[in-house]
DNA sequence: GAGCACTGC
């Protein structure tokens, strides 16, 4: 090692300046440190004990013990011994790569990269130490709390990357949460991620997208780059696939004839105990099972919160409504107890709404008794929110969930029964704090025999095109083989065909120029492929914020009990001829009303969602400039919102529907799909032919976002698409083969005419 | 006539 790299030494050469006389007072102080990676313990627990904080050489503040006295608490601080001997240097070929299971609550999040700080010195050699979290919110609070346990600044020496949100300092920065996302983005900028001395992936079990593609490049970086260490954390199950998955060579070879795997590290949990009761029929009313569970939990059972898991906002709403309304005939027979407050939790609600679940709930002076609060929730308190104090947890043991048809391109969204492992976490909702009851309102034979074990992971429920053109550039040739899981066959042609025909691969299958560009946008490749060709049609900056709004989730919002309100305010914005325009032109309103910061709330649009989008939109015209798009628009306002469709067009040719007859159906092109207009959608009449952004399956199929096109454009801009030779026979093919036969009149002189009456004749004999 | 959860320079 070379001496340079000894922090002790380190120290010792930046004292130099000083006095002689100071030297051996500030050498008490100083924090004993070691090589890297040559750690143990005891050693550790001194250096947390040091007046001197060894990352930044500066004094600890009482705030830093305070935090230190709790995290001791945790059953992490007591295997510390144990982790160091499998994390050090001595084993390091053997465990060049960790799995590490641990409860949720078990620390690990917190804990295990400052352990990693202190064997890994990231900053006394440059390097950094990298852990990923699946969403940006949960990156962004751990990266807070983190920095005050080390006590350092956040931004500074721990910081924290996510979508629009670099809190690092480049150079300073030792410890950084980062989305997982955001790490995948910068392996296909460098990937052998040179940065960092040790990456840890968080969350595992969850199986994102890009945890998954991370999991399948560290294997083969870890061979590469043999500095590297990597550690993949998961919840308490199907450790083993991990530990086989990251099996290294030395592994393998000592393991001849047994299973190769890499070493595991369980953190014991300190989870509380949790009663499960199961229901003794099926029930066929799983909402009124539900609320009739919360009433009963509220009458027999002591103090407590209650947690209930729905599906949806609709339902969610109803159940608050129906348990307040009943409550009241409750007499519950713990004195301690007093009413129900229920309170609602989905995504849509607005941040102060939602902050109201950690809101204690009121007490009353008068006597000494509390009111039960009653979380009614959706899934996203299963995994991103952790609510204290749960006692009591109702699960009826179904979810909404997407899944992907890429057969005919259709996600589906429908309530699904949850799996083993998810009810499993549902329950250890309620032992947090002490333990619980969890009343499952399915059989217990159900479970055992009827659900999954796990959650299918996200690589084999959607739509695969950004991902394909991730790994082209990552340089990944062989699709199947490289991922974690492999991606079903039907879904990764799809993806291909999808790329194929919007010119990211060329015909075999390596990346174009274009796709290349495709790649640095944030967006679905059709989105972007409509953003790059815009500037053709002179709309470029219409595209952007039509781009920049189909990013963000709904900017609608409907107010409950004002549905009317909702509608009119709507239809004061809409442009009849789509759904794209009307986003466009929403959006510019915004920007013209600025100034008014009721105009949002007026008329019935979130100020956050458009927000956001100004913000992405800002982010893609950075972007945009990069690659030396000018920004144009059209000012003639006969074109303006044609060139946007045309533009549109470009990208979605794939996602065309054409009317059946005179039905109020649509079928998909090619897919032949029957299809309906989204109940959201703006249309003022049915038009022949129409693009969509999104094909969904709820209580029936829908395209949602739509907009009137022109099938000459689909002619002209996507021919190869539009052949009619690979159509089946149809009303779309007959509809298709009037358009050009009307075309070739228009276009050819005399001959065209001819054919065309010739064609009508033809016509009215069938 | 209608909506799980996430994410991206």
């Amino acid at each position: 090692m070379p001496l340079s790299d000894n922090p002790y030494l380190a120290h010792m050469k930046a004292k130099k300046g000083g006095k002689a006389s100071n030297a051996p007072a500030q050498a008490i102080r100083k924090p004993i440190l070691w090589p890297p990676r040559r750690v143990n313990a005891k050693q550790v627990r001194k250096a947390m004990e040091h007046d001197l904080n060894p990352f930044n050489d500066k004094p600890h503040t009482p705030q830093y013990k305070k935090l230190l006295a709790r995290r001791k608490q945790l059953p992490i601080y007591a295997q510390m011994d144990e982790f160091y001997k499998m994390a050090s240097i001595t084993r390091f070929t053997e465990n060049q790569i960790l799995v590490l299971e641990g409860e949720t609550g078990s620390g690990k999040s917190t804990q295990i990269p400052q352990l990693v700080c202190y064997s890994d010195l990231p900053h006394t050699r440059g390097k950094l130490i990298a852990c990923t979290q699946p969403r940006s919110v949960v990156a962004t609070t751990i990266a807070k709390r983190v920095a005050d346990e080390m006590d350092v600044q956040l931004g500074e020496h721990v910081g924290y990357s996510v979508q629009f949100e670099d809190m690092t300092s480049p150079g300073t920065t030792f410890l950084t949460y980062i989305t997982d996302e955001m790490l995948l983005r910068e392996a296909m900028g460098d990937p052998r991620l040179t940065r960092y001395s040790t990456i840890i992936l968080d969350e595992a079990h969850e199986r994102s997208l890009a945890t998954d593609i991370l999991m399948a490049l560290l294997k083969d970086l870890a061979r590469k780059r043999s500095d590297l260490k990597i550690v993949i954390m998961c919840a308490p199950f199907d450790t083993v696939k991990f530990q086989t998955f990251f099996a290294t060579s030395e592994e393998i070879d000592m393991n001849e004839g047994g299973l190769p795997h890499a070493p595991l590290f369980k953190i014991r949990g300190r989870m509380h105990p949790v009663e499960v009761f199961y229901s003794q029929d099926s029930e066929p009313d799983y909402l009124e099972a539900a609320i009739q569970t919360v009433l009963m939990i509220h009458q027999e059972e002591s103090e407590g919160d209650v947690l209930l898991f729905l599906t949806d906002e609709d339902e969610i709403e109803r159940a608050c409504h129906e348990i307040n309304l009943r409550a009241s005939d409750v007499m519950p027979s713990y004195a301690s107890v007093d009413r129900v407050t229920c309170i609602p939790l989905y995504p849509s609600l607005t941040p102060p709404q939602l902050l109201k679940i950690f809101d204690p709930v009121p007490t009353r002076r008068s006597r000494d008794s509390r009111s039960r609060k009653v979380v009614i929730s959706t899934n996203i308190a299963e995994t991103s929110l952790a609510i204290y104090n749960i006692v009591y947890v109702v699960d009826p043991g179904i979810s909404m969930r997407t899944t992907y048809n890429p057969r005919i391109r259709v996600h589906a969204h429908l309530a699904t029964p949850i799996s083993k492992a998810s009810a499993q976490q549902r329950a250890s909702c309620a032992a947090r704090n002490r333990p619980g009851k969890c009343f499952r309102l399915y059989r217990e034979d159900d479970l055992n025999f009827e659900f999954e074990e796990h959650t299918p992971p996200k690589i084999f429920e959607c739509n695969l095109a950004t991902t394909v053109l991730q790994l082209l550039k990552l340089g990944v040739k062989d699709l199947v083989q490289f991922n974690y899981d492999p991606p079903p066959p039907e879904s990764l042609m799809r993806a291909l065909e999808l790329l194929k025909n919007l010119g990211a691969l060329d015909d075999d299958g390596n990346l174009t120029r274009l796709g290349a560009m495709m790649v640095e946008f944030p967006l679905d490749p059709q989105l972007t492929k409509a953003l790059i060709v815009s500037p053709k049609f002179n709309c470029n900056n219409e595209v952007l914020t039509v781009v920049a709004m189909l990013s963000v989730s709904d900017v609608w919002f409907r107010p409950p009990r004002k549905p009317k309100e909702a509608k009119e305010a709507k239809a004061r914005l809409t442009i009849p001829n789509g759904d794209h325009l009307t986003m466009l032109n929403a959006y510019n309103m915004y920007i013209q009303n600025k100034e008014d910061k009721n105009w949002a709330w007026q008329h019935c649009l979130s100020a956050r969602a458009l927000a956001q989008a100004e913000n992405i939109r800002a982010h893609l015209e950075r972007l945009m400039d990069r690659f030396e798009i000018e920004l144009v628009s059209s000012q003639d306002m006969r074109t303006f919102y044609d060139n946007v469709r045309k533009a549109l067009c470009c990208g979605f040719f794939m996602q065309v529907a054409h009317r059946e007859g005179n039905s109020n159906n649509y079928v998909t092109v090619k897919d032949n799909q029957v299809v309906g207009l989204h109940p959201s959608c703006g249309l003022n009449n049915q038009p022949e032919w129409v693009l969509f952004n999104e094909f969904i399956l709820t209580t029936r199929p829908y395209i949602r976002t739509v907009t009137d096109v022109r099938p000459e454009w689909l002619l002209e801009y996507a021919p190869a698409y539009f052949d009619l030779s690979t159509f089946t026979d149809g009303e779309t093919k007959q509809a298709l083969q009037r358009v050009i036969i009307k075309r070739a009149g228009k276009s050819g002189v005399q001959t065209g005419s001819k054919v065309g009456r010739r064609e009508k004749k033809k016509r009215r004999k069938n």
